[in-house]
DNA sequence: ATATATATGTTGTATTTACAACGAAAGTGA
DNA sequence: TCACTTTCGTTGTAAATACAACATATATAT
């Protein structure tokens, strides 16, 4: 646990709370560290909602399956994020969503109700510890939003070009890589895996950008 | 500001709020009442997002202009809603979005940051505040996935479907009204208005569903 | 009651997409 | 190196959509 002490201080849930106190907090919490394979399910569909989750290495997707089987990737997660916070916080009792391991992956675990419930111990931290989620909730608010605003989009040009502005936007230049690769892309997007490819090469002839596998150039 | 507190008991931010402590925490919050009117902006696109608002009376929507002009509506608000607070809770400083008044409209309106500095006055309630808006958030994340999963169906039947099987979920039967007109509906689904009726029309001849303006029913 | 405005349903067409099938390219492991 | 797998681009076709234009129905005001 100690060994994560360092990456546990720049995840936001912890933000503000000194690397002396955390080591404490986490015994409070009774957080639990896990280790799952590759395309293993760190929580699945149906699971009680009463867990988050922190990446501490690995990666991990959080799908939600429709009842025709088509997955759909609803994020990404890589070292440092937070999962399963929103159900937990929410009037949730059972997950809606799956989150499968695409690496190897550890995870750190946490009981919510021991983060809003104050104890004895360090109930100081625990008012900090809801403030923090409250901000990291209201960020993911706030980007869902953003994904709704792109697929909204009628065609998948529109589609393309609405999320690929929003990527340079945030990498503060034209050229920069995106975490998806073409299916991925294509399931975020929520189009065709072909028609995305067909597309881009149509965008990339008309010269609005160019690419190459996962890097993007908006001309 | 007294003639509301029995509404604003039922708001879900004063939640376990008693009904005694509510006006000393309104005043304590610089809570201000604002009356707007039909098609009036309550909040508009490049505002400061450091304000939360509740609808005391009237209805709103909030809706989202792309490029070209299209209004997507976000969701639509009435008596009780709360509205900004994502916003307000995140790391955003300019509102992407606006709040627009659909009838004569009244609101109370609270700078955010009054609710998460504590003073000496009430600052026992600033905890349950906060804590009371983590929920309603991370209920509203959870909306936004829900919103998420019907539009990203393929087709407009699909999407009507997913959007009335959760509808109907909610009603607890298999009747039930909807709270948008078909343009409303259709900018919701982000799909053509006509093909919206066109759909729900072939869809009532195959005897999946009937509907009668905004009361459906599913077979 | 009548005129007017608003909401909803219907139809045809051009555009766009999903889907399937295939081939090329790049990566992987023995 | 070679077989094998995965990823990606291309093409043709059937299906679905957006859009426009119009018809019908409902609501509203005078």
């Amino acid at each position: 646990m100690i060994n994560y002490i360092p990456l546990l201080k720049t995840v936001p849930l912890f933000f503000d709370i000194e690397a002396n106190d955390l080591s404490e907090l986490l015994n409070c919490l009774s957080a639990k560290i896990k280790t799952f394979q590759t395309q293993e399910s760190i929580f699945s569909e149906g699971d009680s909602a009463e867990f988050v989750g922190i990446i501490l290495s690995g990666e991990a997707q959080i799908v939600m399956d429709d009842y025709y089987g088509n997955r759909n990737i609803v994020a990404s997660l890589t070292v440092g994020h937070l999962f399963g916070e929103a159900f937990a916080c929410a009037d949730v009792s059972i997950l809606p969503v799956s989150v499968i391991a695409t690496n190897e992956t550890i995870i750190m675990q946490i009981n919510y109700k021991k983060i809003i419930t104050t104890c004895s111990n360090c109930c100081t931290f625990h008012n900090k510890l809801i403030y923090n989620m409250l901000r990291i909730v209201a960020n993911k608010n706030v980007m869902l939003n953003q994904k709704i605003d792109v697929i909204s989009k009628r065609t998948t040009r529109e589609k393309i070009l609405s999320y690929l502005a929003i990527q340079a936007k945030q990498a503060g230049q034209n050229s920069f890589s995106i975490p998806f690769n073409r299916q991925e892309l294509a399931d975020y997007l929520f189009v065709d895996r072909s028609a995305l490819s067909n597309e881009l090469s149509k965008l990339s002839d008309k010269g609005v950008l160019h690419f190459h596998k996962n890097t993007f150039e908006l001309l």
